[in-house]
DNA sequence: GTCTATACTGAGATAGAC
DNA sequence: GTCTATCTCAGTATAGAC
């Protein structure tokens, strides 16, 4: 392997070493940033070649379909995000038992993740508006599904009485709330702006978490 | 007027009386319905000529882009929307004045009009859409604006302890809330399809009233 | 197995005749 | 106001270089 990178190195074709090898990561990264920045329709596949500094064909050779990326940029960021989940709910688990782990214990495990991983350029901006470009459905059953039954069995354990039916709808409407707030930009209310992440993250605990512990319904 | 009509009617440019002057409706009406059920970037504009049997320069004619046909699609349906969120919120403000209205009523004014009107073909599915595809800061500002300045300065009069900034930020989060509510799939989860409207506001209510009354943060 | 060059189909937009 | 023809650019598919 490393004899064909050096052979290659001699040829017309690669003018710099790696150039090869790393094109998967450079379009991934382009892809991300692009993503992020303007939404997944408005950037076009040329955009992304233009950025990478690739070929356009070698999008379709590694990826298949444009769909297909990003569904890649997004597992690709929400494996680990997914993985500090788990590993926090575990945490505040172990350190509670033999008590389930407090409510509000188990929706900072759930929306701290999001918002850091927020850091990097745009991804959870471009997380919200996948999701309601609804080109969710594949990618989120197999790489979502696994975590959020795990957070759901926690949520039943902290709370008891609630229904199955009931914790599924609240975590849907607190799904929702996250979403907005991460993406939430500048320039529909500057004074929701500047939130650090921190502080960010208290308010949707407290907020959600209140919202778990209400009645399924008022009647 | 009904005389160019008359003429019209005898030539073969038209071959049916008023074809010629509701073609911007039969626009907006196909727009409606495809861009609900496909979504707006899954929808062309010759699937909307096609089924609104026009021509397709026309909508260029009458809309001048895409975009903005999607704009009037919704303002068309937000207006009425947010009229009964303001009648209701009025209605409720003069039952419990010089009280101020009770927070879960002023939720209710908000939650209801627009889960009622998801009973025409897609609309808020593609509101959630269009909210995270980063298309609303225009239209946002000209036609929910007024009506999101009149519910925040009634939740002011009954959260009077709560600060502006944590105000807008829980509307921020129940906007999410009920933005979900509303796109739910029941290809996603297939316990969350079946709910009447009537349970589904219950739900939301309940959820977002609460989070209004819990702490701005936990700290 | 990777990448390049190029062509194909369908999209939104526009100009100009009527 | 409406229609035909055409423009540009998108995502996609393929043939072949290395």
């Amino acid at each position: 392997m490393g004899v064909q990178i050096f052979l290659l190195d001699f040829s017309h074709t690669y003018d710099l070493i790696g150039r090869m090898i790393d094109t998967k990561q450079r379009i991934l990264d382009a892809a991300e940033k692009l993503f992020g920045e303007k939404g997944y329709d408005s950037t076009s596949l040329r955009q992304i070649i233009s950025e990478a500094k690739v070929n356009l064909a070698a999008i379709h050779y590694h990826f298949g379909s444009k769909q297909e990326l990003l569904d890649q940029v997004i597992i690709r960021k929400a494996g680990p995000m997914n993985e500090r989940r788990l590993k926090l709910l575990d945490r505040f688990e172990a350190e509670s038992a033999p008590e389930s782990a407090a409510l509000e214990k188990i929706v900072v495990a759930f929306v701290l993740p999001a918002i850091l991983v927020e850091k990097s350029p745009g991804f959870v901006k471009l997380m919200g508006r996948v999701h309601a470009e609804g080109l969710m459905p594949e990618i989120a059953r197999r790489n979502f599904q696994p975590m959020i039954a795990r957070f759901l069995s926690a949520l039943h354990r902290a709370l008891p009485d609630s229904s199955q039916k009931e914790l599924i709808w609240k975590a849907h409407f607190a799904l929702g709330a996250m979403s907005i707030a991460l993406t939430a930009s500048p320039d529909v209310d500057p004074e929701t702006a500047a939130e650090s992440p921190t502080n960010l993250a208290n308010r949707l605990v407290a907020f959600i978490s209140s919202g778990f512990r209400a009645p399924a319904t008022l009647d």
